[in-house]
DNA sequence: AATGAATGAGCGTTCATTCAT
DNA sequence: GATGAATGAACGCTCATTCAT
């Protein structure tokens, strides 16, 4: 309400934080159409109405503004996701709850998903030093939730977390990139969700005395 | 056996026809180690040790060498895939086949799957022109074979087989991802694939008596 | 009056504006020493003063700059030759004009005198797509001098105004070129412009009865 | 009659001249269809069904390609206007069949035509270092068939005879030019010539009494 | 002599980034 | 803070020329 009106400088957050917002939803527009490399700081610009200088006043580089967006991004979709878990309480309905969510997200937001599945593997060496910790973090979220239901006993012990981890990612992200890539069907991803959930959790069904 | 008879320094006389290999063997180890946008043709030509002007010999553009590149392996691999999943009878051991097999070829080969799993996203472009042709062949031929065992009541029919496809492309796309950028420690997407085979598989079956 | 207020270094802000116009002129005197295909961008951009990429600002290519460089000067040179045309009643005298004219003129300006009949014919797209344009336009403008001349009985017509015209260029750009090729020696062009005038005159001249 | 026949290596005339004569016509072709900077010396070479090398055989560099050509159509020409200018008798009957015979000779060879006309002036360098050679004995046959009939009495004397030489060097130019670069309609130069020359000679003529 | 694959110097152009206003 | 004109390093590609055969 009191608005300080020309304190300008400070308050990252109202006006500051605005521009900075708009300049991340340019880039995912952007990026998502062109892919990174061939996308253009001026059109980013021209897309969030700034002038080119002005992104450098919030980002340091062309790089640093894919990494804030993911940083941006995916800190969103974990925050997300471990609330979600959080609030179901058997193992495979948690596994089926980060399907879903996941899917039903990106299918809001096709740019993102785009970006996401597309722009992050654009350059090996955000992959390898920026992407290790988020990505991680992700990883080792759905880890948990495995490894904790085989404790519970309600998932098959006799496979690694972390490579049923990395498969469910992997199998979310073809699916993602498979439906970003073409028509991108309205309930497209839903319904996929919904199957490859079905496929995995009886997957990972302890096997009934294997016996 | 006596080799070279009447030169000195033709010690790639021999292999002057496989020039062509040579680069692409070049490129996709540079293109693994930095990606395609942050590679160099000077130093794709320097590491297949030819002058700069010859890469333009054997490829019209930069952008051709990549596309050449995966058709070439994607062209290979797509026919050790054809007659694999041929000369096993059941359904679910051929898609247990094609798993090990996939990841089995990429473990020998760590530069080629970074390159396939991280540049082949590098341009929407490319993945939008070029991918759909021999990367649609593929899904095709996976979907098929999920279709047949469906069909032969070997694997349940309650999902779509070009779901079940891309879930099973991604799922083996992420697992190498993340190996290569990984350790990439010996043995691991063998292991992998055993255990997503397990799964996957698991998870397909028809279910009992679904009563 | 006392222009720049609260800057040193301004010197250049004044015709800030006019940078295009600087690129234009250090083109000429590189076009002119050294030929169109000759001349490195780089050459013109340090004669210019500015950077190399400053010339992408106003130019779209190498090429746009010579055709820009046509466009530019001839239009004053029509724009010149129009108005003074106008002044003179008298058909003789009106060839007279343009041919002293445009000597005279050149004289003034030696490179721009060796670009405009050396480098117009640097390639042949240039002159085919664009000097039809204006060199159509000046040769009109000579060929209406003419032709009006005739139907006033002022000249013969038993000779093609277009012909005549095209000589007339010829013969001007002939002598531009050897004086520019030459020594230029000053006051050259001028006497030239004179003889030829004088020639011409006569050999256009309605032959007393031809009796 | 010894003609030794296998000595091959000397003879420049036979074989040898055969495929330097193949080579020259081929540039003819290639220069004038697209410039001499825009041409290949590739595309010479495959006009002229050689291979690349072998045009470094019997020229230095492409320049040299470009230099030899002019010297030795050049060379014709000048032997041509010789022997045809001395076989006149009168002044003005010499300048009429200059005129007529350099547009008719071009009219037969409109490649030949577009080359001297266009390509002479494709770089500043080749003009001034080469030209100089050739095109001056071009313009001193021109200047003295003038200055003798100026001596004769047979053409005004108050005009030099270089810028008259020039004028008329230029006026044969343009014509041609504007013909080559047009629709190059048969028989447009010859007429194109005639009209030049009555126009030229009315204009050289002594006038009546200048008393 | 003839070939043509290979070479590599060289150039036009792009675009992330800066900085005077 | 915001602007956008200016910068200039960097790179893909071309093509005249060479040289082993």
């Amino acid at each position: 309400m009191t608005e300080p009106r020309f304190s300008a400088r400070r308050r990252d957050d109202a006006r500051a934080g605005d521009k900075r917002e708009r300049i991340l939803r340019a880039a995912v527009k952007v990026f998502a159409r062109k892919g990174f490399y061939a996308s253009r700081v001026s059109e980013i610009a021209k897309a969030a109405g700034v002038a080119d200088g002005t992104i450098y006043l919030y980002f340091k580089s062309k790089d640093e503004l894919l990494t804030s967006l993911f940083e941006d991004r995916i800190t969103r979709l974990l925050e997300v996701l471990h609330r979600e878990v959080e609030a179901v309480p058997s193992g495979p309905g948690r596994v089926r709850r980060v399907v879903e969510l996941q899917l039903g997200l990106l299918e809001g937001e096709r740019d993102l998903a785009e970006v996401i599945t597309v722009n992050l593997r654009q350059s090996t060496r955000l992959l390898k030093q920026y992407a290790t910790k988020r990505f991680t973090e992700y990883l080792d979220l759905m880890a948990s939730v495995i490894a904790d239901a085989q404790h519970a006993g309600e998932l098959r012990a006799d496979v690694s977390p972390r490579i049923v981890a990395r498969a469910i990612f992997g199998a979310l992200d073809g699916i993602a990139l498979t439906w970003a890539l073409g028509n991108a069907e309205p309930g497209g991803l839903t319904r996929a969700g919904t199957q490859l959930a079905d496929v995995l959790l009886q997957g990972l069904l302890p096997r009934p005395t294997a016996a």
